[in-house]
DNA sequence: CCCCGCTGTCACCAATCGGTGAGTATCTGG
DNA sequence: CCAGATACTCACCGATTGGTGACAGCGGGG
């Protein structure tokens, strides 16, 4: 389909030393890691395979093999990664947020993850894989991802309890549903439903009727 | 990755004559088409390809290229048959809405698409399919499911005005998006964001919060 | 010092992929 | 009845995939 696999360029230095590479396990794990990572976040999960990382990581596949036991085992290694997606997304206002309504506090949310999402180019391809497919791989993914989540809203949401009358979760459900395709659509097409998903401008309006959603729930 | 391929069995009749393939090109035409559509409905895009589609319409790849002019002019065509969507939403009682205020057209509207996303398999993968990948013939997909959805809506709306003050194409974007990716994540993974969505009470009460987002705007 | 284990490389496998050229079978009009 | 168009099949191509077994080079502990 796509052709023209761009030569990976780590042709030894044509008179010095061939730019040996230093025996360190650690190191190759941790290029492996990586390279998975951006291999996902840049080209998505189709593309996504045993040769594909080996390629980028500029190591030999059977190495993925040995270290992590194979894709399967790669794929667990971004999911436990994802833990720490939760230490860099919490800023450091947080504690401001005490005295907020329970309107005041999802609002925020809902555009703090709009924008954690829309900036995050591995967590999106991971979104968009889990409504894509349903294997092992993806569910392992996914199970990490949606707890790295609930434990953000937890931190996040402090003390503060939901009204009475609503079914808060499921109504949280719903809005975070609509922020990851709104995420993943503008992200693929630059587009959802009609409205245009490109400038800043186009997503000020779409947080702008998320805020609105939102309000007219919570108040 | 998933190997196991399923050996295709029509192997013909043992003893009798060999099940004689009528000389047909218009059924061999339709063949391939449905073939298309029920390989991305059941399995999705990831093993959605030349020799597959040919391998479940019976016959040889190069029947596809003739025809259709390879994958993407196939994905064309069932892009134009997307057409044909519009026709079977179309409630009967479409007349009945006149009256409605625009708040109890939209909730309407949104459950009605729930409904229909939901019941819809080949629909189901087309967006999946849209959020993950950007090649052409996503795009020109995406067209086509645009142009219908958009229809759709005008269709149900008819000639009611939105509501003063609030920006209804965005927000209406956003409650789509919501519905859109509530159905993706029941579908592939049975939940989203905590909120199980398998049993049919699962999915009203995710058709409550929906209406109550979609009621908080418009009263 | 030498040997063994660890790190990394390479060659190879069967399977499948998209794509093509050439051939066969059937039907039809003269 | 024959010729040509049409419908269809088959065999093959190079590339890439996931996966494995054998081997080379270096380093540390006996």
């Amino acid at each position: 389909m796509l052709n023209e696999a761009v030569e990976t360029e780590i042709l030894p230095e044509a008179g010095a030393e061939p730019e040996r590479r230093v025996r360190d396990r650690g190191a190759t794990e941790r290029a492996i890691l990586a390279a998975a990572k951006g291999l996902l976040a840049e080209e998505g999960f189709q593309n996504f395979g045993i040769n594909a990382v080996a390629r980028r990581a500029g190591c030999d596949k059977q190495l993925i093999y040995r270290y992590y036991g194979g894709l399967d085992g790669l794929v667990e290694a971004i999911g436990a990664d994802l833990g720490t997606w939760v230490k860099d997304r919490i800023p450091e206002d947080a504690g401001g947020m005490f005295m907020l309504t329970y309107g005041d506090l999802m609002e925020r949310l809902a555009l703090l993850l709009l924008d954690a999402l829309r900036s995050d180019p591995l967590m999106r391809r991971i979104v968009a894989w889990e409504v894509s497919e349903n294997t092992e791989q993806v569910r392992r993914l996914s199970e990490a991802r949606s707890k790295a989540l609930a434990l953000w809203l937890d931190r996040m949401r402090g003390s503060l309890a939901p009204p009475k009358g609503v079914d808060a979760a499921a109504v949280n459900a719903v809005v975070i549903a609509a922020i990851q395709h709104l995420v993943l659509a503008g992200a693929a097409g630059g587009q959802c439903a009609g409205m245009s998903l490109k400038t800043s401008k186009d997503w000020e309006k779409a947080a702008t009727a998320l805020k609105r959603l939102v309000r007219g729930v919570y108040g």
